[in-house]
RNA sequence: GGAGCGUUGGUCAAGGGGUUAAGACGCAUCCCUUUCACGGAUGAAUCACGGGUUCGAUUCCCGUACGCUCUACCA
């Protein structure tokens, strides 16, 4: 345990998308693992072959790197302990399971998944466990020769772990403490299963051992197995070994009870993943956070912030500072409710701190898929800077801004016709030959000019405000109307003016 | 059913024997702004319940309730 090199990893199973819960498993372990000058690693849990999805595992390590958390050593960038594909690992699995038989820790069980599940139908709360296992077909109960005579015929067997009658097994937990556990409760765990795999149980076990993991984190849904867990470690490797358990809580549905899952996230209306992922079984399509127009700063921000602070009451953290002020103890031990709005929240604020430079090749993707092709950088810099205190989400530029690359398309003329009146129309057709004349263009001699125009006029400024701004933005929103001439500039001001004019007296 | 874990405003949460129980999101009202937004202000909690321990418990102890997780040849 002393001043071992850090080393942790994310086991996922690549089944399908990549739960939020997920992602902020990984958040935890890469600060963790940077703060402490450790390796983050990645290793693929795909012991079970009945449950391969094609392409999930890519998937994961797209997630990974929009999120800017790339692991150290994985099945894609190698290291010194790969392979890190369990399907990979096969073979290393079945002497740990031998030895364990040899010590008299398992032992070979030749029923057959029918009989079991017979068994469970017949007994109301069936459990492989230390008071049925004698009643079963198994190394216990079969004569040596008759075990070996199975064996030596292909007799499919697994191989189960024999869980102590009435042992106490302690788990000193970093974020719960001491959590104590009856090895009499649990059942006899399957550790390496007929088709030669190893189960969950024995992989994580040998796997963390001989990748020198120091620190395991995982969700509390593993914490009633850490007692298996352990006392493999204990048969295997030694306690003194084992890397120290830290189960995170869970991230829990907004409304009713229970963990968040990707149906709440549908029935709901927010993305539960991080990246779209599309089902190859039924190629439909789960939004995830990035393409709903999350940027990765806050979608992490966030989910640190799901169940650990500082403290000090701050909200917002860069990835260098999470890394600097993240620590286990602070890590809540209740689950939290997951909140759509303040994620958007987070959003927000990382949309008005971070330069618009930097995520505005995502926005003029939007732009494009509305059918507005943007060619001017600076123009768009300049649009964004202006707007983007609107914004919450990434789309909501397109929403917000699409009036700068092109004429509304609906103007609300609705919002204006009621008060409008043939001195209003005799102003707005002076006001286009006077900006016609207008040398200089910007949003201050704009404001000036229209202001004395409307005092010529006898209007009050208040009441033309809202048409002009009508004409130029198509509705009530958007900056300042006169930054917004300003930008769009004399010509499109004009044409706007004269358009929605046309619209007025038709 | 059993075991384990948990419980501070609607949500995220700070605090942890004596406090007016921070702050944020959301909501409401107001101010600013001749739009929307930003910003600012204000408002809303008998700290799950019941017993202890104590001069004093939201905070410590014990129960209860409630919730969650697990209880597969899935992870």
């Amino acid at each position: 345990m002393e001043n071992k090199p850090v080393r942790v990893r994310f086991a996922p199973s690549p089944t399908g998308g990549l739960h939020l819960g997920g992602v902020r498993t990984v958040l935890f372990n890469y600060l963790f693992a940077k703060q402490h000058g450790g390796t983050f690693i990645v290793r693929i849990e795909d012991t079970d072959q009945t449950r391969f999805v094609e392409g999930a595992e890519q998937y994961i390590f797209d997630c990974l790197q929009w999120c800017g958390l790339t692991p150290d050593e994985s099945p894609v960038n190698g290291g010194p302990f790969a392979p890190y594909r369990q399907s990979e690992r096969k073979a290393i699995y079945k002497q740990y399971a031998l030895q364990l038989i040899e010590k008299g820790y398992a032992y070979y069980a030749f029923d057959t998944p029918e009989e079991l599940e017979a068994k469970r139908k017949q007994f109301p709360n069936f459990q492989y466990n230390h008071q049925t296992r004698y009643q079963c077909s198994n190394s216990l109960t079969l004569a040596p020769e008759q075990v070996l005579e199975k064996l030596a015929n292909n007799t499919p067997y697994v191989i189960r772990i024999k869980m102590p009658e009435n042992e106490t097994v302690t788990c000193n937990d970093l974020i719960r403490g001491k959590v104590e556990f009856n090895t009499g409760l649990s059942d006899d765990k399957v550790l390496l299963k007929a088709d030669g795999m190893p189960t969950y149980h024995l992989a994580v076990v040998v796997d963390d051992y001989l990748m020198q993991i120091t620190h395991a984190f995982r969700g509390e849904e593993w914490l009633p197995s850490a007692p298996i867990h352990i006392l493999l470690w204990q048969y295997l490797f030694g306690l003194n070994n084992m890397p120290q358990w830290a189960h995170l809580p869970l991230i829990l549905k907004p409304d009713g009870n229970g963990k968040l899952s990707k149906r709440d996230g549908e029935r709901l209306g927010f993305p539960v993943f991080a990246m779209d992922w599309t089902d190859p079984a039924t190629g439909n399509t789960t939004k995830g956070f990035k393409e709903r127009g999350f940027l990765p700063e806050a979608f992490v921000n966030m989910l640190a912030m799901l169940g650990w602070n500082d403290g000090s009451g701050q909200e917002i953290f860069s990835i260098d500072a999470l890394i600097e002020k993240f620590s286990i103890e602070r890590i809540h031990k209740g689950g939290a409710r997951f909140d759509y709005e303040k994620a958007k929240w987070f959003n927000h604020s990382w949309i008005q701190q971070l330069p618009v430079q930097h995520y505005a090749a995502e926005v003029k993707k939007y732009f494009s898929a509305a059918g507005i092709t943007i060619t001017h950088n600076d123009y768009l810099y300049r649009v964004m800077e202006l707007v983007k205190e609107r914004c919450h989400l990434l789309p909501d530029f397109v929403e917000q801004a699409g009036f700068f690359f092109q004429h509304p398309t609906n103007v609300d003329t609705n919002a204006i016709a009621a008060k409008w009146n043939e001195a209003k129309q005799q102003f707005f057709a002076e006001l286009m030959r006077n900006l016609e004349l207008m040398s200089i263009w910007n949003a201050e001699s704009l404001e000036n000019d229209f202001k004395e125009m409307a005092a010529a006029h006898q209007l009050k400024p208040g009441e033309l405000m809202l048409p002009f701004r009508i004409m130029l933005v198509g509705g009530k929103f958007g900056p300042h109307v006169f930054d917004i001439a300003a930008l769009i500039g004399k010509e499109a001001t004009i044409q706007r003016i004269k358009h929605t004019l046309q619209l007025l007296t038709a």
